[in-house]
Parts: C-alpha cells; structure tokens; sequence
DNA sequence: TTCAGGTGTATTTTT
DNA sequence: TACACCTGAA
C-alpha cells in the first residue's frame, strides 16, 4: 500500500473511528458511547484488515453478544467487501461466545472427554435436570426453588468454579444443599451428554487448560480478534479472551461502562474498566461524537449517568440540532400513562395524514411513521396496560420480548422426541415425552430406532405422524391454532438444517424470529429497556419513571445495583433521536395491590431547563403521605 | 389421558 | 390480580 493511496473504506469515517480502523496491530480499547458509529467501526476494521492487510479472514475472530448482532455485522461487512475492487467472499469466523465455543467442543472436545454429539440444554432444560437431581438427593424441601438452585449454580460456573470445588466455597445451609445438588447436576449432565450454556464456555477453558496443543492451534489461528459489547463480558469469556489472544495479542474489545446492564447474569464491567492495565501497551480510542440524538437528550442523559461514580463516564457531544424538551408528564394510573402515550402519538400521526393531503409535506419536515416510535419499560408486567390501550385505540404495535419461540411448549415437546432420537438416555428429553402420554412415547420409540440416516424435516415428520402429536393441540381454540401454525414453522428450521445435530444446536444457541412479527411493518414497538438496547427511535416514551418500578426496588439495597438501574436509565434516553417522553403515575395497580410511588429519581436528576413538565418533581416531599412505599424509600434514603 | 382445582410467584435475559 | 405449574382424581 503506497503512501497516496487512502482506503475508500476510511471515507465516510470521523478522525478518531479512522485512527481506530489503522490501529490493526496490539491491544486496541475502543470506548463506545451510544450512537458513535460503534458497529461502523468494527465492520470497517474487519473489511480494512481483510482487505488492505490482506489478512485472511478465517483468521480474524470477531465476537457478539446475541447471534442477531453477528448476522447484522455479517451483512454488513458483506457489503463494504462486495463495493470495493477485487471483492473478497471470504468471512471472518463470527458468532457468540457460546455458538464459538461449541463449535470448537465438536471439534476437540473429544481431548477432554467429550462426545461431539453433545446435547445443548437452554435454561428450561437445565432447570428440569436441578429437579431430577434435587428428587435424587430425596430434597423434599420445598422452599428451594429448583431455578433458585440453578441460578446459584450457572453464578458458580460464571466465576470457574467447578461442581467438585464448590462445597470449599459454600457457606451456609442453601450453599451446602446447592453444593450436593450441583454435584449430582453435573453427573446428570454428564449421562445425559449434555453441557449447560455456562458449561459450553466453562468447558473450553477447561480444554484449553488441559490441551496446550488445542489451545495453541486456536491462539495461531486466530491472528486478529475483535470483542462487541466487552462491558457485559462474565469472568470465562474474561479468561476465553485472554487465552486466545496470548499469542498474537491482536486484541480490539469495544463497549462502554455506561452501557453495562447484564450485571444480574454475572456480566463484570470491570472487564472493561481494567483493560488497559491487563493489556500493556493498549491504544484507547474514545468515541464520543454522537450521530443519534439532539443536544438536550445528550444532556439529559449525562445528567443521569453522572451520579455513577464506579466507572469512567464518556463525554457524548453533537452536531445535531440542540431539539425539543423532553416531555415529562404524571398521569393517574397505568391506563390514563397508556392513554397519554397514545394521545401523542395520534397528535403526530393526524399531523402527518393532515400535511400529506393538504400536500404540506416537504422533504425532511416531521413525517413520522408508527416505526419511529417506541414505548419502553422496566418490567414485562407493564406492557399489559399498553396493550389494551393501544387496541381499544387500534393502533397498531409490536411486542418484542415475551416467552420466546424454542421456549414455546409445543415446540419443546417436538424437540424433545427429536432430542431422543439422537441420544435416548436423555433424561429430560425423556421426561418431557412421557408427560406427552406413554402411549404416544411407545410409539415413537417404535420408529425411533428405524431412523438412521434421515434428514431433520424427515425425522421430524415421520414422529409427528406416528405420535399424532398435532391432535393434542387441536383443540378448537385459537390457542390450539396458533401452536399448530409454530410446529409448522418449526418445520421451516428443520428443513435449513438436514443434519439434526446442526439442527438442535442451531435450536439452542440461536433464538428464532416467530412467523407472526413482521419487522418491516409500520408499527409502535413495546418492550423493555433491556431489549431496546443497541436500538434507536425517533420518539421514545420510558413509562413508569417511578421508584420501586424504576429504579426497581430490588435494587433500593445494594448501589451497585441502583448503578446498575441508572445506567438502564442511560440506555433508554439514549435510544432516542429526536424526542423523548418521560411518564410516571400516581397510583399503579401492581399484582392486584394500589400503590402510590414517589418520581423516579432518574426524573429528579434532569435539569429544568432541559425539560417542558406542567409539575414540579424536584421535591418528591409532596408524597411522602403515601405510605405504602414508605418502608422501601427508608431503605434508599439511607444509603 | 385429561382436566379441574390448588399452589406459588411475579425484574431485567442471551446463550 | 393472573397465570404457569403441579397433583390427583375421574
């Protein structure tokens, strides 16, 4: 590459995203503050490094937090590579820590024992074996929760503590019973052959540890390696990255502190905070320039995450326009909150059918389709409130979230007979088909064993007939329909994958889009501030700014987990473009009880002047004879 | 095999 | 309040 010549994939990119583009080589820390670029930069250093370094791309690792974000990086650096000359096909190796990491146990999990064949239990598995295990152990003691149990467990695993290291490390009469429990867990995984999501990492390390051939064909192979979303690395996928990164050291991890919100699954920020003193000689590129939002959301949302004081707080500015106050408005319960929210976005969705026929409209004045607005919120119990009201008022929405589609019963019970044919001794799967009707399982064993070399879909089908397993769906409800159109369209992924291995691990590790959320559709999209995370709308409402909800009052005891909440806060302001709607209520019905909640104090700590409010929140004194929240406000009060 | 009725539980969630 | 889950009886 010549002096003159400059990349046409630095073209479109600002000073700082292109300093950490041509930073290739050595420990590269790129913070990434909400709606810099974060994503261009990482696709352009993949397509610059394949391109201009002429890197071969199977020896680039880039790693994502969910699979959707590496099919959207995918395409993406797909494109960049097709619009340049002498286009490169070539990909790199892309995925989740967890999809990695199997991958790489079906190659050489065989050198610690493992049957590359091994089933991919999901959370609801999982919770089934702590069961068995815990009737095992005859722990009739019904105040353990299996999930409880599981939860302790999959913390354990996070921090590399192993079933036989554990009960060194239990303290206390629910730690011991765990230990016992964690123990006979394992041994059911391991008759089963089946690994947990904590184990499918938790077991690479291990065979790194015990296989230094292994370790170093993956550290030789994997000359560069870009890490997404690094804030929400636990300690495995810590240690993951520091192995396989030992030996070129070719090591970029981008993300931001202030975005860090997995904490409660064992997600250490800190993991990025302390990058720089466990990689000598990292390079740290700050982007701060923000593309998203206007001038008064920017400031809004520093306000908020200032007050944190246990991580770095990057400096967002723009060339946006300084934009509209944010709106802060009280309403009397849930359902006048809903009936807000879907007053103004009627105001301007009339304004945009009235400009349209008076031909009012010019390029780039206010024409906002229902996509463009969101509605977010702390808790799934909130959107029920929603929903209603936006029906009664026929408008159309999308829920994102809820019970996901492999999480679906009548899916898990396809896939569990599915799960047998390819290992019988499966003691979930084999549960889950008896509560199916032992009759039906006799059946199905009955053919089971005649399946040999048949694809997925085949396989698949063959146990449907035979079980007649659509007829207990069939029940004449809706319900019953819908179920049936899910196995169909589960039908849909088996036949993708005609090898059923490949099949049930793509079931486990990659969460499948129902056919029923057409994401092109002009609709207003509900879900949670979790899920909006790395998202962005024109419009965002965050309801239920109330304490107890938001910051939520599990959170009232420990300030790292009130940080925790804060930085949610920061998420949600963050997701908008151009306005930003903040609701609270008076009086909200919660698990059939009233409660009075104070303001959030997430509303407090926005400036005046940023915001257009008919009230007064600065002091939330005027509530306090409200009593029924008045024990959990002690509680913060004295923090 | 099915279904009625009792019981427990309700923060966020990808893999 | 509402619903998922489990149990036991028909």
């Amino acid at each position: 590459m010549s002096a003159s010549h400059i990349s046409p994939l630095l073209a479109d990119l600002n000073p700082i995203q292109t300093q950490a583009v041509l930073a290739t080589d050595g420990p590269v820390l790129v913070l990434a503050g909400a709606g810099s670029g974060k994503t261009k930069v990482l696709t352009h250093r993949v397509a610059y490094l394949i391109q201009e370094k002429k890197v071969p791309a199977d020896s680039i690792l880039v790693v994502t937090f969910t699979n959707k974000a590496a099919g959207e990086m995918t395409n993406r650096i797909k494109k960049l590579l097709n619009q340049l000359p002498a286009a490169t096909y070539q990909l790199p190796v892309m995925g989740t820590f967890h999809s990695i990491c199997a991958r790489i146990l079906r190659r050489d999990g065989v050198n610690i024992g493992l049957t590359p064949g091994f089933a991919i239990y999901d959370e609801t598995d999982a919770v089934e074996a702590i069961k068995q295990a815990m009737e095992k152990l005859v722990l009739t003691d019904k105040k353990m929760s299996p999930s409880a149990v599981k939860h302790t467990i999959s913390s354990a695993k996070n921090e590399m503590v192993s079933s036989l290291e554990y009960p060194r490390f239990a303290r206390g009469y629910f730690q011991e019973t765990v230990a016992k429990i964690y123990l006979e867990y394992q041994k059911i995984l391991e008759t089963n052959q089946a690994l947990d999501f904590d184990d499918l990492l938790l077991l690479t390390v291990k065979l790194f540890q015990h296989s230094p051939q292994t370790l170093a064909y993956y550290q030789i192979k994997f000359k560069y390696i870009l890490i997404d979303e690094y804030q929400d690395t636990n300690a495995v996928q810590y240690a993951l990255t520091k192995l396989l990164s030992a030996q070129h050291k070719n090591i970029c991890v981008v993300g931001d502190a202030s975005q860090a919100i997995y904490g409660f699954r064992g997600a250490d920020f800190r993991n990025i905070v302390n990058f720089q003193a466990d990689y000598p000689n990292t390079r740290v590129f700050n982007l701060e320039q923000n593309y998203r939002s206007t001038q008064i959301i920017l400031d809004a949302a520093r306000a908020v995450i200032s007050k944190n004081t246990s991580h770095p707080v990057l400096s967002l500015w723009t060339d946006n326009l300084v934009g509209q106050k944010i709106k802060i408005t009280e309403a009397r319960n849930e359902k006048e909150e809903a009936e807000i929210v879907i007053s103004e976005i009627k105001k301007s969705s009339e304004l945009r059918i009235k400009n349209s026929e008076l031909k009012l409209l010019t390029p780039n004045s206010d024409i906002r389709t229902l996509n463009s607005y969101a509605v977010l919120y702390r808790t799934n119990a909130q959107s029920r409130a929603l929903e209603e009201a936006f029906l009664k008022n026929s408008l159309p929405y999308i829920l994102v979230g809820g019970i996901r589609f492999y999480e679906r019963r009548e899916i898990k019970d396809v896939l569990a007979y599915l799960r047998l044919v390819q290992n019988p001794k499966d003691s979930v799967a084999l549960k889950r088909a008896e509560k199916l009707g032992k009759g039906r399982l006799n059946k199905f064993f009955e053919v089971s064993v005649t399946i040999d070399k048949s694809t997925t879909l085949d396989t698949l089908d063959l146990i449907l007939q035979k079980t007649d397993y659509l007829d207990t769906l069939e029940d004449g409800t809706d319900q019953g329909k819908y179920r049936i159109e899910n196995v169909k369209e589960l039908r849909s992924v088996a036949e993708q994958f005609p090898n059923l291995t490949e099949f049930l691990e793509n079931v486990a590790l990659v969460e499948h889009i129902g056919a029923e959320s057409d994401q092109n559709s002009d609709k207003v999209t509900l879900t949670t501030l979790h899920q909006a995370k790395g998202l962005e709308w024109s419009v965002v409402f965050m309801v239920g700014m109330e304490e107890g909800l938001f910051p939520h009052s599990r959170s009232f005891l420990n300030p790292a987990e009130l940080e925790e909440e804060r930085r949610l806060c920061y998420v949600g302001i963050t997701r908008a473009k151009e306005r930003l709607y903040l609701t609270h209520t008076r009086q909200r019905l919660f698990f059939g009880t009233r409660s009075n909640n104070l303001v959030s104090r997430f509303i407090s700590d926005i400036p005046q002047e940023l915001v257009q409010s008919q009230m007064n929140y600065i002091n939330p004194d005027q509530f306090l004879d409200d009593v029924s929240i008045q024990k959990d406000e002690d509680d913060w009060l004295n923090l």
